[in-house]
RNA sequence: CGGGCUAUGGCUCAAUUGGCUAGAGCACCUGGUUUGGGACCAGGGGACUGUGGGUUCAAGUCCCACUAGCCCGACCA
């Protein structure tokens, strides 16, 4: 397990910063948007610019350490690239006039950008300690806000202007070093991650453009109809097309289907992942080299691997919602169990606490409700949060001896004895 | 970046053809009552109506500019 990034393990929500809403923002174009707002997760600053309150922080916390696991696991060296860096670097590669660079001014007359990517950063870098192809291969990763300067920023954490990012960068010796990564490490772990997030199933591997020498770049799209990209399905093989280059394809483009054109399904989705076979764009403009085992030099070939925790938490509410709140898979989850007690009553108080003692000790986390207020209120910031398993203790379960407990994912709630509640969970 | 709409306490909204001290709900504070689905009663604090200019006896309301936000489109390495 991750031992990075550990946060306080389980909360009072009356010592927590940020509140739920009844009244919403009239801004929020989108359920991620109104929820998250709703909910007290994130607080927005201006157009595409969020702030994480601690509710917001833990799930995209834990969405970062799924990625940072499975970074980890196909080899990737994680580490952290500054946000801004001097224009020239961008001069260099010819993309100093892409329109979403955001432009400081600097000290004198340097001219300094808010990296939209880090391509001009990571290689530049890389080219200090690689430079035989015993360093090779080699990749390196970051999880870094990254700024872009939309014109149309919108639909919450769907698109932002400041947002957050997973980018690594991968250096090989060759082409097919290069191919074998990508498809077999890359993508897989990719696969994996979405598993993980509880949407392996709705996202699916999609050809786009933007590939430097393979042509076609792939995404990772989660279909959901608040998606802003169209692409076209193949149900036969599971993969699909982005529209921007359905006039250049004849149909599915995995070799081992090739389903025509006319059979893909049109749909709306999430780009909830790019990645990119950037070949020698890079390292010719940084003449990047390595001496091959013959001592000669030879351009080094790179791949780029984006997925943004930020959209991702965007997507995830989107996907998993209803009309009371939001329903977080188990994985992402700000906490495990959302414990609500009902009444103002001193003993209703001390068991609550006592639970709360109990569950927290056997690394359960758990949020508490320990506000003095109405039950109705409590029942709906429940819903709402959405918690995957709430405990709701009251007067009227402790006649029992129990505790209700009910999965926010089902209908039905269940009594417990407090005896076997730690079974239970 | 083109076209359109909007801007009023922290949030959601009112305010008659331009007219008197800019109202209400939520939230907040005090006291009381209440506690299984967003309770109630009483009292209280909080607004130079986005910014700058203009028209008028009089501007939240009309005009101009700017800024910000949202929608449609273009864009999306």
């Amino acid at each position: 397990m991750v031992e990075l990034n550990k946060f306080k393990f389980s909360m009072k929500y009356s010592q927590l910063f940020g509140k739920t809403s009844k009244s919403i923002q009239a801004d929020a174009d989108s359920a991620n948007a109104k929820l998250l707002t709703q909910g007290g997760f994130v607080a927005k600053q201006m157009a595409g610019v969020y702030n994480y309150l601690p509710l917001g922080l833990r799930v995209l916390t834990k969405i970062q350490n799924i990625v940072r696991e499975e970074m980890n696991a196909v080899g990737g060296n994680e580490i952290l690239m500054p946000a801004m860096t001097q224009e020239a670097s961008y001069v260099q590669t010819g993309r100093d006039n892409m329109d979403v660079l955001f432009h400081l001014q600097g000290r004198d007359e340097s001219e300094l950008v808010l990296n939209p990517t880090h391509e001009e950063v990571v290689t530049p870098l890389a080219q200090k300690y690689i430079f035989s192809y015993r360093d090779l291969p080699m990749a390196v990763y970051q999880i870094q806000n990254k700024f872009r300067n939309e014109p149309r920023a919108k639909s919450g954490l769907l698109r932002g202007r400041e947002f957050n990012m997973k980018d690594m960068y991968s250096f090989h010796v060759s082409q097919e070093d290069l191919d074998a990564f990508y498809n077999e490490k890359m993508i897989p772990a990719y696969e994996k991650i979405y598993q993980r997030l509880g949407i392996g199933n709705e996202t699916i591997l999609t050809s786009a453009s933007g590939g430097a020498f393979s042509r076609y770049s792939h995404e990772f799209q989660t279909l959901c109809d608040i998606g802003e990209d169209t692409v076209y399905l193949c149900e036969k093989c599971g993969q699909a097309i982005n529209k921007e280059i359905m006039e250049e394809v004849t149909g599915c483009l995995n070799d081992k289907c090739l389903n025509p054109k006319d059979n893909l399904v049109e749909r709306k989705a999430i780009e909830v992942g790019n990645i990119f076979k950037l070949a020698a764009r890079f390292s010719e403009a940084f003449d990047f080299k390595y001496a091959d085992s013959e001592g000669k030099e030879q351009l080094v070939q790179m791949g780029c691997y984006g997925i943004g925790p930020s959209r991702l938490m965007g997507a995830l509410v989107e996907v998993f919602h209803d009309d009371k709140g939001i329903i977080w898979p188990k994985s992402v989850a700000p906490y495990a169990v959302h414990l609500v007690s009902l009444g103002a009553d001193d003993n209703v108080n001390e068991e609550a606490a006592k639970l709360y003692e109990k569950l927290t000790g056997k690394g359960i986390e758990v949020l508490w409700d320990d506000r003095d207020a109405s039950a109705g209120a409590k029942l709906a910031d429940a819903d709402l949060i959405g918690i995957p398993t709430r405990l709701v203790l009251s007067k009227k379960t402790l006649a029992e001896d129990s505790v209700e407990v009910k999965e926010r994912n089902e209908k039905d709630a269940e009594m417990v004895k407090l005896s076997d509640i730690l079974k239970k969970i």
